[in-house]
Formats: structure tokens, C-alpha cells, sequence
RNA sequence: GGCGGCAUAGCCAAGCGGCAAAGGCAGAGGACUGCAAAUCCUUCAUUCCCCGGUUCAAGCCCGGGUGCCGCCUCCA
């Protein structure tokens, strides 16, 4: 197993990564607060993040992933006041929608998603503790936390007290002791959701929940916490600061962030209105599409997401799909005939294994998915060279490795087409063999009328000699 | 004001001191083919924003300059 390295934001290094006890990785992603539908912003997070644990797991280690739901905040109270609905009502329904652009996408399910509503308990106790501690003070119904008693406030973003003041442009509806304090508790103005609590009706504060639950699924010490590189300040240190206050141990061994999503070179906000959501790139581009352009580029630097990187992802599809078929096309010929199968061809294996091995270690550097791309390019143009039907035979370990590596591939980083879409294909096979019989007897007239019905129904058609295959046209979502 | 990031071919994008600068998209030529498409082969940056410096050796390190961008405020 090669050395896994990653950038941790702690000590702004690449570090070599092992868990903190055994093989079991503690994992913590902060998840989506449920107001609206996810954006492509959100859909970088996620997709990274479940492919760095699958490829932890290929690796062999033990993968808890914790991905909560905000489930209750100004926003979705705000929305539900503007719909007329209980913010709980709101908060299911986009917990459900972020489910079905998840399922889309292929982000597979986390270990738990815990939500905030369903532990107020583990917060309550958690700034009991805190206040029992003495970090924390109140001003009315709020519970707020000290920065000024947390020495080390400010290590994760490099930030100096004195600094964050002098910036500050913060309106205050009170006198907070320090700028950077934050709220721990809310007390609940009238109309708003609460929870009984003692220190009065209220609910959690923006940091806490995080904290609270990281803790109670995964312990006080996570192996990784990863968002957007947004969350730095102050969500972050925010939690650093109440969870080591109230454990005394440290709250993250590797912090994870990547960068920014842009649209058309702008910084996607709600402000600008180019917000993109998942839902909309879904009706237009594939999953596979989709998850090849957030791996173009390293996850650490910002990303510009254009018509013409989704244009080109898809091209990078198609590639794949044809290469599946060509795949298929002589794994199903060798079937037939074992006599095309040859022998050792150590040539052949070793270069597949180096493919296997590049991909493996451009990973393990930091997740360069970018690099990874490139070595699975080579592996497709070597591997569609080493199918094409004029070389005659075939080795049967090397069919093997080559459909092993794919599945990696696919296990890894979800860009590999799958299934449904290969079931579609097989529906078109009897035109195809209909139309090779009409060669056969040169029937060029038939054979062209089934070609152009079998375009009709969005694919192309290939012979060579050892038959026909066929090939999707410029297929894109769905 | 404070802190940080980035600048590599038409476009996107790796590269973290060492043979002729990955890969993708787009483009060009060839092979294959009844036609076609796909695929394969070849080609596409004497050069990595500019100027100095360190080194036997620098997109890669150091200093200076220019240009973008982000954070310090809810935000993935």
C-alpha cells in the first residue's frame, strides 16, 4: 500500500495520513444546511469527499463518515415564514430533495447523517459543560462562548484577535465582549422553533451542533474534518475552540477544505443569481459528466465550471463508453471462440499494472484526481489499442486485469457508466445483428436503412472484422 | 488595513530541483473501412506572466515587479 498524503489546513503541509488508532478512519463532513436545493457548490464537497473516502476504503481502512443536516437556522426559518409552513416541514422536504441529487450523483450514503434537531440533548450537555468550564457567558437568552479564555483561538485560520478586530465591519445587537465571540445558545425570539433548555427556550447556536455530534459518533478526536475552504473562518475554528475547551484534547488531526466553485468566472452566490443547481445539471449532463469536470481540477484550487468543461467531460464519457464496448465486444468474442484467446503476453500485464499503480499513487498524493485522469487517459488509449479487433488474440489475464482496473476506476471515482446505461445498449443489438445479416448477403440498401434506424434511436455502428459493434451518438443526461 | 491563493499551449489542467514540460477538449495528417463512425498512429508549448538571483541543473527555490482572485460578515 503506497503512503497516503494530504494537506491538512492545520499546519498548511502535505502530511503523511494514518488514523489515529487502528484502521478505522473517523471522518467528519460538514453537510448541508436544508433551506434549498444543492448547488454545484455543494455537489464539489460531497462528491469529493465520498471519493476520498471510497478510495480510504480501497485502501483498506475502516471509513466512518459522519454528514449531518442543519436542520434548523435563521435561513430555514426564514423560508418557512415566507412559505407559510413549520421550518421542520421545510427541512424534511430538502433533506429529501438532497437524497434524491445525492442518489444522482452517485454520492453514496455517509455511515450517519445525523441532524440537529434530533440532538439537542448532546448540545445542551455539551454547553453545559462549557459553561461549567467557564468559557462561556450570558447576555439575555443567548449563551455566548469566550474566545479570550481559548488561548489558541485562531491556529486553524491564522488569525489574531487583535487583527479580527481592527477588520471588523460586524453590526452587533449587543456589546460582545470580543468581536469573535460566538453564539453557543440562542434563546428563541417569539415565532421561532425552540427547544426547553436551562437557560430558557432557545435553540443550538451555528457551531455547536457540529461539534456536538462529531463527538458523540466519532469521539473527541476526529481523524478528518473536511468543507469548503469557506468554513475556515469561522465555522471551524468556531469548532476547534468549543470542542477542545470542553474535552481538552484535540478536535481534529487533519482538516480538509477545497476550494471554491466559480461560475463563468464569478463567484457563484445568491447575489449574482448564478447559482447552479445540481437538479438543473442533472437534466442536462450526465452524473459521469458531471463528476469528470469537479475531478479536472485538484480539489484544492478553485474550480471555474463553464458550458465548455461540461461539454468536454461528456466528450471524456463517451470515451469511456466506447472503450466499454470495445471491451464487452471481445470479452464476448473470446467467449465465443477460446481459440482467439493467446498466450502470455507479460508485456501487455506489466504495462496494465503500472497504469493500476500511477493511478493508486496520484491519488495517495493529495488526491490528484487531475493526474489520476491522465494516467486512466493513458490506460484508455493503451487498453483501446490492445482491443482493436485486428489483433487477433487475446490474453485472458490480461481481459481480466483490464476489467479490474475499470472497476477500481469506477469504485473509486464514480465516472465509469454503469449498468442502467449498458442495459439500454443491449436493446439495439438485434437491429445491429439484423443489419449484419443484410451485409452478409450485401444488401448495402438494407444495411443502410437499418443503420440509419438504428441512429434514428442515437446510435452509431462500426464493422470491423470480426463483426459490428455499435456506439452511442452524443448521448448527454439522463 | 490584515491574511492567503493563483498566473503553464486555442480552451481546461497536472507538475513540488534533474533525461526531449502529463492528460483532456478542440485542430491537422495517416492507417483501417462498401460507405461511415469509432479506434489506433503521428502531429499540436525550443517553453511555463516579467526582471534579477541561488544552483552543475529551476514552471518548480529566493528577491522584486505586474495581473487576477479569495478570506477577515451567513455562505460548500
Amino acid at each position: 500500500m503506497v503512503e497516503i498524503r494530504l494537506f491538512n489546513t492545520l499546519t498548511q503541509k502535505k502530511e503523511t495520513f494514518l488514523p489515529q488508532e487502528g484502521n478505522t478512519v473517523r471522518f467528519y463532513v460538514c453537510g448541508p444546511t436544508v433551506y434549498d436545493l444543492i448547488h454545484i457548490g455543494n455537489a464539489r464537497v460531497f462528491v469529493l469527499f465520498d471519493a476520498l473516502r471510497r478510495f480510504l476504503e480501497r485502501a483498506g481502512f475502516r471509513v466512518v463518515l459522519v454528514q449531518n443536516f442543519t436542520d434548523v437556522d435563521d435561513k430555514i426559518i426564514r423560508k418557512a415564514q415566507e412559505e407559510q409552513k413549520p421550518p421542520s416541514e421545510i427541512a424534511e422536504y430538502y433533506i429529501e430533495q438532497y437524497f434524491l441529487d445525492a442518489d444522482r450523483l452517485k454520492i453514496r450514503r455517509a455511515s450517519f447523517h445525523p441532524r440537529a434537531t434530533e440532538h439537542i440533548p448532546d448540545i445542551i450537555a455539551l454547553v453545559k459543560t462549557l459553561e461549567e468550564k467557564g468559557f462561556t457567558y450570558r447576555i439575555d437568552g443567548d449563551v455566548l462562548f469566550d474566545v479570550s479564555r481559548f488561548p489558541s483561538y485562531g491556529k486553524l485560520s491564522r488569525k489574531r484577535l487583535d487583527e479580527l478586530q481592527e477588520g471588523a465591519r460586524v453590526e452587533v445587537r449587543y456589546e460582545k465582549r470580543s468581536p469573535a465571540d460566538f453564539v453557543l445558545w440562542k434563546g428563541a425570539k417569539p415565532g421561532e422553533p425552540f427547544w426547553e433548555s436551562p437557560w430558557g427556550k432557545g435553540r443550538p447556536g451555528w457551531h455547536i451542533e457540529c461539534s456536538a455530534m462529531a463527538m458523540k459518533y466519532l469521539g473527541a478526536t476526529l481523524d478528518i474534518h473536511a468543507g469548503g475552504i469557506d468554513l475556515v473562518f469561522p465555522h471551524h475554528e468556531n469548532e476547534i475552540a468549543q470542542s477542545e475547551a470542553a474535552t481538552g484534547r484535540p478536535f481534529v488531526r487533519f482538516f480538509l477544505h477545497n476550494g471554491y466553485v466559480n461560475i463563468n468566472e464569478e463567484k457563484m452566490s445568491k447575489s449574482l443569481g448564478n447559482i447552479i443547481t445540481v437538479r438543473e445539471l442533472c437534466e442536462k449532463y450526465e452524473p459521469e459528466a458531471i463528476r469528470i469536470a469537479l475531478f479536472s481540477t485538484h480539489y484544492r484550487n478553485p474550480i471555474n465550471v463553464d458550458e465548455k468543461l461540461l461539454v468536454s467531460s461528456r466528450q471524456y464519457v463517451e470515451r469511456i463508453k466506447n472503450f466499454l464496448r470495445a471491451l464487452s465486444f471481445i470479452e464476448e468474442k473470446t467467449g465465443e471462440k477460446p481459440e482467439r484467446l493467446g498466450e502470455d503476453n507479460p508485456e501487455v500485464l506489466e504495462r496494465l499494472k503500472e497504469f493500476e499503480m500511477l493511478f493508486w499513487q496520484s491519488l495517495a498524493d493529495d488526491f490528484n484526481t487531475p493526474q489520476a485522469l491522465g494516467v486512466f487517459s493513458d490506460f484508455l488509449r493503451f487498453s483501446n489499442g490492445y482491443l482493436l479487433p485486428s489483433q487477433g488474440k487475446w490474453n485472458e489475464e490480461a481481459l481480466r486485469t483490464i476489467r479490474r482496473f475499470v472497476a477500481l476506476v469506477a469504485d473509486i471515482l464514480g465516472i465509469v457508466p454503469e449498468k442502467e446505461w449498458w442495459e439500454k445498449e443491449q436493446q439495439i443489438e438485434r437491429l445491429v445483428v439484423e443489419r449484419e445479416r443484410a451485409r452478409r448477403v450485401k444488401d448495402w440498401q438494407r444495411a443502410d436503412a437499418l443503420r440509419e434506424e438504428i441512429r434514428r434511436a442515437g446510435y452509431i455502428i462500426e464493422d470491423t472484422p470480426l463483426g459490428t459493434r455499435w456506439y452511442g451518438e452524443e448521448e448527454n443526461g439522463n
